[in-house]
DNA sequence: TTCGTTAATAATAACCATTCCTGAAAAAAG
DNA sequence: CTTTTTTCAGGAATGGTTATTATTAACGAA
């Protein structure tokens, strides 16, 4: 998936309505070098050293482009901004409440909550996801 | 804990190192009122119809030191505002993505998350909570 | 009570992440 | 090519929340 073809990738635009424009590629390549789950202030910052002349609000655009069409997942906690992960595997992640640096939990998977919820409710449940909260070890030292 | 005794929560204020003030007391019962999940602007809206002198930014601090006394919980989904909560047992809520109500999930008790994720990462989890989103009865029928 | 000290409030400005708007540029379609 | 549609850059606007400051209320000794 990291390495999806070129040609997979513009067929999934295309599929989606979209175009893979060099802004939005750009977007992906730098998820890519941030390696980790930066916000579209970061994303934005990586874009801009090698093309000075992209705009913050088509980053945020990119994003959403991007989440759309399944390449990446915005990762939401109680605390601003909105994390971008490349990594779209079922996954858990942890956010550290002091420096706000997020991590991946691997080898942990829970039954699928979705359905136990939807006998209790009349609402559709669309989605059920875990948010992790925690303290870094860098944070965990200091205090 | 709805009818908490007046001195109870005086005594809870006090050892806390905070006092019971008329603005306080009024945000509790304009939680109560609204009886859901109200947002800091819909309790704000709730406490000045009672007093109308009341400032947005007295409601919001008051939010936070009721729910910094355990009298109340902040909820979050993946869209603004926060909504709060006067029900601190443990429970679920679902928030339609359509029109924003929330509502609880009763019934339903998953097991502790925070062991088996603890035993996963070197961070310190302190908080691990489902955010449930979906679609209310009203919403799916205009659809 | 009174005075001095601290805490809380009202009003308002500032903040920050995000979205919206507009005219220009680029891409796709014909 | 020419026309139509999509995307973009730049910048303004928005919405929820927090910070600032002067005023008011509560507290705690004399
Ligand atoms: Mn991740
Ligand atoms: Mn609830
Ligand atoms: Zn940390
Ligand atoms: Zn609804």
């Amino acid at each position: 998936m990291v390495s999806m073809l070129e040609r997979d990738m513009r067929e999934k635009f295309r599929r989606s309505g979209y175009t893979l424009t060099s802004q939005r590629r750009a977007v992906l390549d730098a998820l890519r070098d941030c390696k980790g789950h930066p916000s579209a202030e970061e994303v934005y910052l990586a874009v801009k050293k090698r093309n000075p002349r992209v705009a913050l609000g088509t980053v945020y655009q990119a994003l959403s482009v991007l989440e759309e069409i399944g390449l990446i997942e915005a990762k939401h906690w109680s605390e601003t901004p909105v994390r971008y992960d490349l990594n779209t595997e079922p996954h858990h992640d942890i956010r550290c409440a002091k420096c706000g640096a997020v991590a991946e939990i691997p080898g942990v998977e829970f039954e699928d909550f979705a359905s136990r919820l939807q006998e209790n409710t009349p609402y559709e449940v669309t989605n059920a996801s875990l948010v992790i909260e925690g303290v870094c070890p860098a944070c965990r030292l200091e205090s």
